[in-house]
RNA sequence: GCGCCCAUAGCUCAAUUGGAUAGAGCAACGCCCUUCUAAGGCGUAGGUUCCAGGUUCGAGCCCUGGUGGGCGUACCA
């Protein structure tokens, strides 16, 4: 049941009724607040100069022709126009009961589209950081989201497996495997042996020059650099698998597909746009000049495709990889998760792939950008000394403040239970910090703020589905099995219940838009409305009427149900008791 | 220089995409645990939505011009 969409319906069939045109907008929207009553009609000051009538009269002829008897308790017209929907109980109830039937919570699947979501993507030359947290968890959760709704997502994990920076590394792991040291040990933090190779490029008399030779044998396919390569990739990847782990992040082995699965393909982009006269030489180099985006002179962008020494950059790589998710995996959308820097980049890209035809007219490209990571002074976040913040470090510190706090309450659980109890918190609290803002924006990274674990927080969401769960506990109940008749009287009942049934709305809306902080938002206010309900409507006390007590008892279910819905496409992991 | 993004309560952030009196959390100040988990609830206080114009029934949101900040801008990704 969709209520909004219900409602956009009913406006629609009315309008044509009072003879408004074909396309006249319906916006129906959630009221503000609750005098309003729970949903309000917004469009009939608009339609005023096209029907050249008042707009409260306009408003009046709306009311007069629609058919909402059994929905509506009552349409007041408010204001220069508004029309304001009050929502019939009974009528709550009964939709509340449908969703309560349903193992999707009621949500029907949208027409299936093939969406390919790049995101995560590291750097296999070094272990991931920070600056990876954000690409990893927001794609993970609109993954999750588009999956639930009924699409089929292909997961593409764009690693960085490929690239100058490998000849430097190799040579390195080279010596170190003549010294008989094994590639795990060796590799066992990636940092660390990324700077000694660093330092001996730098320093070493003709390293430098190995390194180069490195570079050109993998590129000219040599079997031995290609398996001291891919001994580094495996290694470098199990880092990356333990930090998915650790972070209840759903991509595989299978999902990964790195930029070197292109490499074959880089010759023939680009000569499939000289062919197409798109890129041409310029000093030395292959460069697509793009006219869109000229200045104000009318020079145009330039977008390198080859260097003048011949090597492909990270443009031909984007666009064979474009066009393989179009021919090969046949999408419908592509979504590409990273950093707001590399906007512009993937602007031209997408101008050049539509004009090389590598993609369909009807194809959505679709880059989501982020904004940096910011410590609490407000500048990017680091280490004390200044370093790169580790992600598996960043991770575990989380669970080690988790499992301070937990240590500090007096709470009835063992040992590990605390344990389980505190990775599931700290993992939770940096997860849906970071998720619960726009993503768009910069956003400040603060210890105190994320795990003080009051208000809202990911603890705040886990401690309102425990509550539940406690109370069917108490009742001796199954809160997953549970069914009995609702009936709504009390306003905590009715704003649960009309939450309850705007679950879909949040979902829809992260589909569109890629924004997991809409869900983050609507997951907080149903949690704050359960414990409004909680703390005004008894449920196992004495003097509860036996059908109230089973009507609330559903309520309190299909709440549980929709969190722990909500938390799992977050990737937030509930649990039965918190203390 | 040019381009993109941003500016909302003391702090961190929302605002259903142009709707009514701009909402939460933290911090501050009051209440509420012999009563389903107080990691909670109820309440008070806190705003010229950076500035100046414009568009219209209506602007935090759209347009123009500023101010301040971040990022990008021919061979890193």
């Amino acid at each position: 049941m969709n209520i909004h969409q219900l409602l956009q319906q009913k406006f629609k069939a009315a309008l044509i009724a009072i003879g408004a045109p074909e396309d006249a907008p319906t916006p129906v929207s959630r009221s503000t607040r609750v005098e309003f009553g729970e949903y309000q009609f917004n469009g009939a000051m608009a339609l005023a100069k096209v029907l050249r009538q008042k707009p409260r009269e306009i408003a009046e002829n709306i009311v007069a022709a629609i058919e909402l008897d059994d929905v509506v308790e009552k349409l007041e017209i408010a204001g220069p126009g508004f029309i304001n929907i009050h929502l019939k109980n009974q009528w709550l109830a009964t939709a509340l009961d449908t969703v309560a039937q349903s193992a999707r919570l009621g949500i029907e699947p949208e027409s299936a589209q093939t969406v390919v979501v790049d995101y995560s993507s590291p750097n296999l030359a070094k272990e991931m950081h920070v600056g990876h947290l954000r690409t990893t968890i927001i794609g993970d959760v609109v993954v999750n989201t588009l999956e639930f709704l009924g699409h089929k997502v292909i997961r593409q994990n764009h690693m960085g497996d490929w690239g100058t920076q490998f000849g430097m590394l190799l040579a390195h792991l080279s010596d170190k495997l003549k010294a008989s040291e094994v590639a795990a040990t060796a590799l066992s933090d990636l940092e660390d042996f990324y700077r000694e190779a660093k330092v001996r490029f730098d320093n070493e008399q003709g390293f430098a020059d190995r390194a180069r030779e490195y570079v050109v044998k993998l590129q000219g396919g040599d079997t031995h650099c290609l398996e001291l390569w891919q001994l580094f990739i495996d290694v470098s990847i199990n880092h990356s698998e333990e930090v998915y782990k650790k972070l209840k992040v759903n991509l595989q082995r299978s999902d990964i597909h790195g930029e070197s699965a292109y490499n074959d393909d880089l010759a023939n982009v680009l000569r499939e746009l000289q062919a197409k006269h798109i890129a041409v030489e310029s000093q030395g180099a292959q460069v697509v000049f793009i006219d869109e985006l000229a200045d104000k002179e009318g020079n145009p962008a330039v977008y390198i495709v080859q260097k003048s020494g011949g090597g492909y950059l990270y443009s031909t790589t984007d666009l064979a990889a474009i066009r393989y998710r179009s021919t090969v995996l046949k999408a419908d959308r592509t979504l590409i998760f990273t950093d707001a820097r590399q906007a512009l980049h993937f602007k031209q890209t997408e101008i050049v792939a539509r004009k090389a035809g590598f993609i369909q007219a009807d194809e959505s490209y679709q880059h989501c950008p982020f904004g940096m990571m910011l410590g609490k002074d407000g500048k990017p976040f680091k280490t004390r000394t200044g370093g790169t913040v580790k992600l598996a470090d960043l991770l575990d510190e989380a669970i080690e403040r988790a499992a301070l706090l937990i240590a500090q309450r007096d709470a009835d659980l063992t040992v590990q239970e605390r344990e389980e109890i505190a990775a599931k918190i700290g993992i939770g609290a940096v997860k849906y910090a970071d998720l619960s803002r726009n993503r768009t924006t910069d956003y400040m990274f603060d210890w105190d703020t994320m795990l003080s674990f009051e208000g809202n927080t990911a603890p705040y969401l886990q401690y309102a589905y425990t509550r539940v769960q406690s109370i069917f506990r108490k009742a001796g109940l199954d809160a997953t099995n549970f069914n009995a008749p609702i009936s709504i009287e009390a306003p905590q009942e009715k704003a649960l219940a009309v939450k309850l049934l705007q679950y879909v709305d949040a979902l829809n809306q992260v589909s569109v838009e890629a924004t997991p902080h809409v869900l983050c938002n609507y997951i907080y206010e149903l949690a704050s409305l359960f414990m409004s309900f909680y703390e005004a409507c008894p449920i196992l006390k004495d003097g509860v009427a036996e059908q109230t007590k089973l009507s609330r008892l559903m309520l309190a279910a299909i709440t549980a149900r929709t969190l722990k819905s909500g938390l799992e496409l977050l990737g937030i992991e509930t649990m039965e008791k918190m203390g």
